[in-house]
DNA sequence: TTTTATTAAAGAAAAATATCTTTAATAAAA
DNA sequence: TTTTATTAAAGATATTTTTCTTTAATAAAA
């Protein structure tokens, strides 16, 4: 797929033109495809965007504006064909080409996502674990070797894997990550609540369940102070 | 639009002044606070907002803003006094009064969160676990009991619990909220991709690491058409 | 003491994102 | 066939969030 480029006056303000899909919308991605895959399985062949929006409880027009980025194309009055949009969307996000990933630290998240067999279902394929524990170090969770730290460069490098996991106490995540980028990894999934350092040439996604609880503690107490009609 | 004139239509919908914090202030808050705990430790008494925002890589402005909605005050030359500024964060996102909460679904990720230790570090306690497959029922995860899904409605109600985890295969996913909300669960926090149908006076806070996903592959995507000047 | 550099805080501006409005396409109903 | 209702798409507007600018406070240096 290639885009059209088009210079605008507020272009020339930015230091690069804006080729990147919104964050937002990539969230809401994920989001469409499931629903999507659930009423492909119950049969329905077309689907509108109001009727995702009123599922999906979204404004019709953001579903709209977000699935014009994958390059989806409906028809007015039929809506999607819903079979061609969920391929569209797996295409755009990359989930057809299963990615090979490493993961440092097969604790009890990482245990989680070693077990986990719906995670090659978004796109990841993780192909080892590694460790320090003696009594992780030879064992197998969920179809995947654990070995020792040491071997990560070695195995990493040789098969050219490009993304990594990181679920090791925050403590020593900054360590295990200069481990990761010294062999060369592309993009670390960070699930420790650490700020890592790492040059320009590597992406890290965080994901914080600590601020997913925070906005839920936050959430409840504003809808306690409503119904209270204190706000 | 003479109404421009008198009074704009933002003033229109806000009566009062804007009492929601900001999703994305709340998403940062919790990132601070690691940091400040970390410097804490090493024995920093003293920090300011240009400091965090070298160390995390954010806008200075952004800092000083996001703790000005805690009530923070910093003093010029010297910022914040690290202590005080954990303690005011702390409060602010309900952390120091832990709340109890319940959990369904005790499989891979319900277990990690079961067996996590630091999960009561921000503001949460599961007191209880329920499932249906009878080799969870009647163990112990990480020293909470896994009972059966039947019995979450006696003991919901009699401990008054407002926070439900909800961990189960995306299929039962409604069905086990229903059970929650019938026994005035207030606050869900979701690891499904399902999207929830509950009632107004219920919460809901989506984890999706599906999401996170779509954004670690597509930035990946991103770094590699950049490096080959294709961007 | 006076000067200087740093900083928080407030406010303005810019950028990003979400929502609303209009238009044209088109399938179904009359 | 003609009419009607629904809808995608494009564009305008509104809102939210981030970044920039100015100001005043103040600790450290001169
Ligand atoms: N468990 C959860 O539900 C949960 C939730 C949110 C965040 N997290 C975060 O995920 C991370 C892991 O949490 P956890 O509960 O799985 O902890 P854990 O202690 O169970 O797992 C950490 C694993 O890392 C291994 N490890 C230690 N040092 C290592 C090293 N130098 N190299 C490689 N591996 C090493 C340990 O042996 C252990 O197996 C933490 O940073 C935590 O904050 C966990
Ligand atoms: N494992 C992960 O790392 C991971 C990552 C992202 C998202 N998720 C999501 O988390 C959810 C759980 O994933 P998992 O890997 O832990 O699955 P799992 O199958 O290991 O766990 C699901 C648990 O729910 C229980 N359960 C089934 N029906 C139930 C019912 N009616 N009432 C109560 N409990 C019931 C099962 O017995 C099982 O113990 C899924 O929706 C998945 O998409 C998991």
């Amino acid at each position: 797929m290639y885009q059209l480029l088009i210079m605008t006056k507020k272009d020339l303000h930015r230091k690069r033109p804006r080729t990147e899909i919104p964050e937002p919308t990539l969230r809401r991605l994920p989001r469409y495809l499931h629903f999507l895959q659930g009423i492909w399985e119950q049969g329905q062949m077309n689907i509108s965007a109001p009727a995702i929006a009123r599922e999906l409880n979204y404004d019709p027009t953001q579903i709209v504006k977000d699935l014009s980025y994958t390059g989806a194309v409906g028809k007015p009055r039929v809506g999607y064909v819903t079979y061609e949009l969920i391929r569209i969307i797996e295409d755009f996000l990359s989930l057809n080409t299963k990615s090979e990933a490493i993961l440092v630290g097969a604790g009890n998240l990482g245990s989680a996502l070693l077990s986990y067999d719906n995670l090659s279902g978004f796109g990841i394929k993780i192909i080892a674990a590694f460790d320090v524990a003696p009594t992780k170090v030879g064992t197998q969770i969920g179809n995947v070797s654990v070995m020792h730290v040491s071997r990560l460069n070695e195995l990493v490098t040789r098969l050219k894997v490009e993304i990594g996991i990181l679920t090791t106490p925050a403590r020593i995540a900054q360590e295990a990550v200069d481990i990761m980028v010294d062999a060369k990894i592309k993009a670390i999934w960070n699930f420790t609540p650490t700020f890592l350092q790492v040059p320009d040439s590597v992406v890290v996604q965080n994901t914080s369940m600590y601020a997913n609880v925070a906005i839920l503690l936050q959430r409840l107490k504003e809808l306690k102070n409503k119904q209270y009609g204190q706000i």
